[in-house]
DNA sequence: TTCACTATCGAATAGGTATTCAATGCTCCA
DNA sequence: TGGAGCATTGAATACCTATTCGATAGTGAA
């Protein structure tokens, strides 16, 4: 089969002989479907290897070799991406909850499995991870993770106090220790209210050594995994005793407030809204929370979905996991920035 | 490498949950369709590079990814040429499976490789495309076209509706989705089986709104692609429950049809064979069919060649994608017109 | 013919990917 | 409960591929 030799007058289909193309196809067909590796090809057709490589990369560019790649059905790959490029996010997981129509806890269910599974494949080791506590959202994830037997994270954080009554207090730090023990890390609590009764009984609680060492090491967190808190009332906060009263909830949406993250508040731009709450917050303060370096938020249901909006806007997360209702918005969102 | 799989079915999930399947394919698209290169994509997604590499071959193994070698057109020119002569068509383009005897499984891969390169570089925009569904050649074809990131048709129609059991009914609109979604083209699905169980319940059926909307778009079409049916058991026919029952195709067969173009069938000359099913099938009819500007008809396979031929001398069909094999015999047809 | 320019080629090698290997976890059976 | 056997993982690395770079040949103008 060596060398034609050059004729004169020939259809020249893309730019080129017929005789090139069939050493094209030749070449393409030896590598992609016999699997035989460049050097053999080169010996075989008394080529060099790096003219193979060329001319395989020639076979690409021409479309005589084409790869596709095939969405399974049941898998959003196009609309992950969509999500990702359009808010600049380092990854998008959606959920497929499996119903026209899901209602909230199917929707947790689905997000929660989902999360489950970004983390266990994402966390390998040496991570410090802040977890937000009281979110149905979180325990739903944790819930639906496998113990690693082998410690995948160093520490897990509390970077938020427990809110509400004493009860869900405990039931906020059992999230951080659930996470700690699942992925075999040191739990760090913060033993505090979540929201001080005034900003003065936040100082008080910010100088004891018990709180303060604890405050200290959230510079430090390679991660965050975090709910994303909407203003409208969510069960669990309803539940655990209206952390956050009604006045001061109307306050911050007259404020512009539509949602928050470890109760750092941001408006529907995702603009962070300044409100006397923010001193009386027992908490990663925003400035420390922006830095790290991986902010995953689990949130879904349309009940959520201004605030997922606002926060994705606002850039305060990297990566979202999510259901497939909010995701189908989210990609219909125009680009607005 | 070995590439010999009789993978017949869709995409194949082997097995594996969801969120494996999404992971690998978000891999695959990163990999592919982004060219990212490894390491990039692990330190994305927080996993390590031999991971990332064995998501990847993992994907190739389960069909995800696909890589197809396409006979540029022009290598076999003449032939093509011959066969457009000789039954008057406007296109034919010829695939080589590259193989001297291919399985029924290289044909279509051949076929719907050089069928999705037809379309890609034929697609120019403003099309409004008909597709006649539940064909494995043209989920060969849609399976082996590259996303544009341009809009290349205004509507993809479906012009039959789903066959069998309502598995494969969704299977049928997958079709014209993914379609749709290649070209960045509106979708419009028809919600109805294809073969209604009696003349009366397809008179219900096309009573529906839902159902005669849809049909009332048939007129407007610029351009169908068809599989073409041989009155051979089809692997996939006879997957999907059988939808046209033994003693029907028998039935059939003694009116002396040999194939069909979106279940309308006809006899070795290409003549339209009236029968009862006429009356129970929910799709385009023969005379919006015949009325489209461009007919593109993808099959191939020796199994199928009595059918193809028909279908050309009826003047079925503008445009043929087919099998080197095929085209041979066609070739050597006498001119009996 | 000569010269300048460009295209093409292969040796060397940089770059990227797949595999090996050892460690560890899981499953199943005694 | 213990442990054999199999599966999975990432670090290290062998392997394969793509690119660089200098050499050579073709092309066209003077």
């Amino acid at each position: 089969m060596p060398t034609e030799r050059s004729n004169l007058r020939e259809p020249a289909i893309g730019g080129l002989a017929p005789s090139q193309l069939r050493l094209l196809t030749k070449v393409a067909r030896m590598y992609h479907e016999h699997g035989m590796r460049q050097p053999q090809i080169a010996e075989q057709l008394h080529i060099s290897q790096p003219r193979v490589s060329r001319l395989l990369k020639q076979a690409t560019e021409l479309g005589i070799v084409r790869t596709t790649v095939v969405t399974p059905s049941g898998v959003h790959a196009e609309l992950e991406e969509r999500i990702e490029r359009r808010f600049g996010l380092r990854d998008v997981v959606v959920a497929d909850p499996g119903q026209p129509a899901p209602g909230e806890q199917s929707v947790l269910q689905a997000i929660g499995a989902a999360g489950a599974v970004y983390l266990e494949t994402t966390l390998t080791g040496g991570d410090r991870i802040g977890i937000s506590s009281w979110s149905s959202t979180l325990l739903a994830t944790v819930d639906a993770m496998r113990p690693r037997p082998t410690p995948v994270a160093e520490r897990v954080v509390q970077v938020i106090g427990g809110v509400g009554n004493s009860t869900s207090q405990v039931y906020a730090t059992r999230l951080a220790d659930r996470l700690a023990i699942l992925t075999g890390a040191e739990a760090v609590f913060l033993p505090a209210p979540g929201l001080a009764s005034s900003p003065a009984a936040r100082e008080v609680l910010m100088s004891d050594p018990h709180i303060s060492d604890v405050l200290a090491t959230y510079g430090g967190l390679s991660m965050l995994l975090a709910g994303l808190g909407s203003l409208e009332p969510s069960p669990l906060l309803v539940e655990s005793g209206n952390a956050i009263a009604d006045g001061e909830q109307e306050a911050l949406r007259e404020l512009g407030a539509v949602g928050d993250i470890c109760l750092r508040f941001f408006d529907e731009k995702g603009q962070a809204v300044r409100s006397p709450l923010d001193d009386r917050v027992l908490g990663i303060d925003v400035e420390t929370l922006r830095s790290i370096p991986r902010v995953v938020a689990i949130a879904g249901g349309s009940r959520k979905y201004t605030a997922i909006r606002a926060a994705l806007r606002g850039g305060w997360v990297d990566v979202l996991v999510t259901d497939l209702g909010v995701a189908r918005r989210l990609a219909a969102e125009p680009d607005d920035r």
